[in-house]
DNA sequence: ATCACTACTGTGCACGTGCACAGTCCAGCT
DNA sequence: AGCTGGACTGTGCACGTGCACAGTAGTGAT
C-alpha cells in the first residue's frame, strides 16, 4: 500500500450516477437541504424532508464515498489488521469467528471491513503509509505476542484501535476486549476438581501471549486455593496447534503417568491430546478427563465432544467495534473483560 | 452500507498530512510534475524525479486515495463477497484459506480487500447501493449456489466479477476460477480403484453446487470407463459439512455393507464419515478405504490421515484476482480450469 | 410597530488529486 | 536563421461533498 503504483485507467465517461445536485434539482430544494436530510433531517421542514427522500428513491441516488472522505477528513472505514503469523491465524476457528463477527458489526453501523495482514516485518512496512495517511478512521488489531511493534506504530499514528486479547508489555493505556482468561480456566479446573479428579495437569499456550500465561495463572491458582501444591511436572507449554497438543500431552503421559484430567488451554491443542491419549490406550474421560478452551466448532467435532470453556466471540467483536467507534467519536481507551461460560460436554 | 446515516464528526483540523502541493513545493517543482513521477514517471526529467522522491521520503507523503477517487471515478479497492450462509463459509478451511490468498495477491497491486457477507436478502439489499455506487472497483464473488441473485445483480450494475468456481444456471459468460472438480474426482476413484477396490462408494456434494455435480460426474465416468455399473444405492448425498458426512456414512454402511472404499467429496464429510466407520466397527483403511477432496488443514489431522485431491488455492485466488484486474482493465470475461492433485496419506 | 428569536433554506469555499492543455526550451534539420 | 518536433513543465478545471455563514420568513413579546 505505499501508493507508488499506476493507476488504472479511469473509467469510462459513461452515464455517472446521479449526485446530491440532481437530487436537490429533483426535490425542488438546495445542495444544502439535501446534505442536511443526509445527515439526519435536523433543521429541515417535514415537506421537503419527504421531497429530498422521494427523490433519492427516485434516482437511487448513492453518497460519493471519496467525496465524503475528501471534506470530512474522514475514511468511512475500519480495518482488521491481523499481526500474526497467517499460517496460524487462518486456520484458528477462534479467528473466523471474530472477523465474523466484527464484518456484522460494523455492517450495522455502514462501516466496510478492510482486511489486512501484516504477519511479517516487510508487510508491516508495507502497510504503514497506508495507516499513517488515515485510510482507515480505525483498526481492529489482532496481536497477541508481547511487545508487537504495530501496537506502538499505532500510537505514534494517532489512528484509534482497539486489541482483542491484552496486550503485553504495554505501559501506556490501550483499549481492549478480552475474555476473563483467568476465570475461565479455573472454572474448568474447579469443575475437575469437583468431578472427583486429583491430579490435574495442564497443556497452556505459549508464555507470551496474555491468554497462554492467563489461563496458566488460573489453573495455579484454583490448585493453590484447593490446597494442591503446583507441580511443573504438569505442565506443559503448547503453541495452541493441534500437533503441539498432541506432543505436550505425549510428553505429559511419560513425565507424569498418574494424571487423571488434563485442562488443556485451546480445543485444538485439546483435540491433539485426545489423539494422544487414545494412541497410549487411555480412555476418555474414564481414565483421564479433558478440559478444553474456546468452545470452537472443533469442541463438538472430536471425540468424545469436548467439556470446554466458551469464549463469547460475538460480544467480544461487538464490543470492539463499540469501543472502536467510541474511541473515534474522541473518547479515551476503556478496557472489557468478558465472562466465559462452561460447556460440559462428554470428554470431561 | 446504505449510507444515509449521520456521519461522524470529522477529524479535528490539527496539523494534516503532507499533500502532493507540499512535496512540489519542497521538490521546487509544480503539482503536475508531482502526479507525473506518481504515475510512473513518463516525460519527466531524472533530475526531478529524483527531487520528487526525496521530497516523498522526507515529508512522509502519502496520496490521498479520496481525491484520487474523485477526480479517477475509481475506488481502488475490490470486495471480496461472500453470498453464502455465513455459519457454513466461516467454518471452512476452504474459505478461509481463499480469502488469505486474495488478501496477499491484492495487497501485491495495493488493492485494499473489503470483505463483505450477504447470506441473506436482507443484507443483499443492504450492499446493492454500495455495490452499484461503484465504492469498490470488483468484486470476487464466492457463490456456489445455483441461481444466486448476487451475479445477476453485479451484471447489472455493470461492476467487474470474478466468481470463485462455476455459477450455476448462467447463460451469459461469466469470469470464473475454478479447480478441476471432475479430474479431481476421477484421479481419486482411479486411485482407489488401481488399490484394488471393489465396491466404491460416494459421498458427494450439494446437487446444486458445481462441486457436488462434477464431482459426482467424475466419479460416475471413471467407473463407466471401468466397465463398473453406477449404483445409486453407493451415492450419499451430503452438504459438506462434519456432521452430514457422518451420517451418509451411516446411511451407506447401512444400505451397501459391502463397500470396500469412498470417496468423499469434502475432507469435512470425509472427517465425519470417518467417524462413522469407527464406530460401526470398521477400520480405515483395511475395511474400507476413505478418499477426500480439499486437501485442507484437517485432512492431516484426521484418523487416520486423509488422502484427497488438493485444491489449488493458492493459483486459484492469484487467478482471480489477475482475471479481476483484467476485466477492470476493460477485458472480456474468461474462465480458467486449474489441476488439481492426488496427496496419498493413510486413509486409502 | 419594533425587536428578538427560532426554524428553515441557499451559497461560497475548501478538501487533494488527475487530466487536458498550453506553454517553454533545446536539438537537429533545411 | 528559421523551422519543426520532442522532451519536459506549469496551470485551470473538474470531481461531489460538508460546513460555515448569510439570509429569509414567521412568531411572539414588548
Amino acid at each position: 500500500m505505499t501508493d507508488t503504483e499506476p493507476r488504472r485507467r479511469a473509467r469510462p465517461r459513461g452515464k455517472r450516477p446521479p449526485t446530491i445536485l440532481d437530487v436537490a434539482a429533483h426535490a425542488g430544494v438546495s445542495r444544502g437541504t439535501v446534505s442536511r436530510v443526509l445527515q439526519g433531517g435536523h433543521n429541515v421542514s417535514s415537506a421537503s424532508q419527504e421531497a429530498v427522500h422521494a427523490a433519492i428513491r427516485k434516482l437511487g441516488y448513492v453518497v460519493n464515498r471519496a467525496a465524503r472522505s475528501l471534506v470530512t477528513q474522514r475514511a468511512g472505514s475500519v480495518a482488521f489488521l491481523l499481526s500474526e503469523p497467517q499460517e496460524r491465524f487462518f486456520e484458528d476457528p477462534n479467528f473466523t469467528t471474530l472477523l465474523r463477527g466484527c464484518t456484522t458489526a460494523l455492517a450495522e453501523h455502514d462501516l466496510p471491513l478492510i482486511l489486512i495482514t501484516a504477519g511479517t516485518e516487510a508487510e508491516r512496512r508495507r502497510i504503514a503509509p497506508f495507516l499513517s495517511a488515515h485510510h482507515v478512521d480505525g483498526v481492529l488489531l489482532v496481536s497477541s505476542h508481547r511487545g508487537n511493534p504495530m501496537v506502538d506504530h499505532l500510537r505514534r499514528t494517532g489512528l484509534p484501535f482497539v486489541c482483542c486479547g491484552k496486550p503485553l508489555g504495554e505501559r501506556d493505556a490501550v483499549s481492549y476486549v478480552a475474555a476473563n482468561d483467568r476465570e475461565g480456566a479455573r472454572a474448568m479446573v474447579r469443575y475437575l476438581l469437583e468431578s472427583g479428579r486429583n491430579r490435574v495437569a495442564t497443556i497452556t499456550g505459549p508464555q507470551d501471549t496474555p491468554g497462554g500465561l492467563e489461563r496458566l495463572d488460573g489453573y495455579r491458582g484454583m490448585l493453590t486455593e484447593r490446597g494442591i501444591v503446583y507441580d511443573t511436572r504438569l505442565v506443559a507449554v503448547g503453541d495452541y496447534s493441534r500437533a503441539s497438543g498432541e506432543a505436550c500431552m505425549q510428553q505429559l503421559l511419560t513425565s507424569a503417568p498418574d494424571i487423571d484430567a488434563v485442562f488443556v488451554a485451546s480445543d485444538l491443542m485439546a483435540d491433539g491430546a485426545l489423539t494422544a491419549i487414545e494412541r497410549a490406550g487411555l480412555r476418555v474421560p474414564d481414565d483421564i478427563a479433558v478440559g478444553g478452551f474456546d468452545d470452537s466448532p472443533v469442541a463438538s467435532a472430536t471425540h468424545p465432544p469436548l467439556t470446554t470453556i466458551r469464549q463469547p466471540w460475538a460480544r467480544i467483536s461487538e464490543m470492539m467495534v463499540r469501543q472502536l467507534l467510541a474511541q473515534i467519536d474522541g473518547e479515551g481507551p476503556a478496557t472489557v473483560i468478558l465472562p466465559t461460560e462452561l460447556v460440559v460436554r462428554e470428554s470431561a
